[in-house]
DNA sequence: TAAAACTTGCAACATTATTGCAAAAATCTT
DNA sequence: AAGATTTTTGCAATAATGTTGCAAGTTTTA
């Protein structure tokens, strides 16, 4: 079973304190993270400088993703799939939870293909689906 | 042929300066805006307050929507159809130029249906496409 | 274990967003 | 059309968010 510095190591990171904490967030919580979620955690007290430099090598180095969202935000969420570096194969559906604000990554939902207008051609699609989630539902 | 003014009295809104070089800021660009490119508009020399507010109402009443996007900004463009106060219908997919930074509403592709898992209720679905653009191509 | 490479935290700074309130403008009323 | 009412604006202050350089501290390499 894989665990936080094997993760690290595969990808070619140093293992350190920083990392291996938020990393550790990340597969402890369900849905998706703000950067902000990371940073009022409780259990981790690093600088702000750090978290925005570690989420930004995570992303680069394909662990984590992120998700657009209208609200000045970003979410980041785990790759479940094997990215590469800088090759993402995030194309799942996105859904965010009107009533708890959770952010889940649909991992067997993945985004259609449309045709687009001629001229148009297309590199990647994301898809963020609102409504209310299964926890909240009832 | 409906005017800036139109549109502010149709929805209800008082007939101001801000609200009128803002709104025609729109209709005269072909592509979505972002909250910077108001500002930095040469024409428009508005109190950065201003211009939150006056978009926030914009969006409220159903004139403009807004666009996800995974750089921490939010896109603003025109509803074409008729959105009602709190009621959008811009389903429609949205397409950003990776080479001109352009972003497109494609009115008449619509975000296709998606079947989510047992439990979760979709109220609205929002699909951005990233690629090259009619204009960029070639 | 020492040297090299990388990561962190601090400080300073830049940008972006929010709120209350008084002045100004738009709308309503007569 | 002029004053009363309502709405909007701009300023000031504050908060939140994001970036960069650099010295000190860690991790990795050999």
């Amino acid at each position: 079973m894989e665990n936080h510095s094997d993760i690290l190591k595969r990808n070619g990171l140093s293992v350190t304190e920083s990392r291996k904490k938020i990393l550790e967030l990340f597969l402890d919580s369900e849905g998706a993270l703000a950067h902000a979620d990371i940073e009022k955690n409780t259990d981790v007290a690093f600088d702000r400088v750090t978290v925005y430099r570690t989420l930004q090598t995570f992303v680069d180095k394909g662990i984590i993703h992120q998700i657009p969202t209208t609200d000045n935000s970003i979410l980041y969420a785990l790759c479940k799939h094997n990215c590469q570096q800088g090759h993402h194969h995030d194309n799942h559906v996105h859904f965010i939870c009107n009533s708890c604000d959770k952010t889940f990554c649909l991992d067997d939902v993945t985004v259609p293909d449309v045709k687009l207008p001629k001229g148009f051609t297309p590199a990647q699609a994301a898809m963020v689906v609102t409504g209310v989630c299964i926890d909240c539902k009832g």
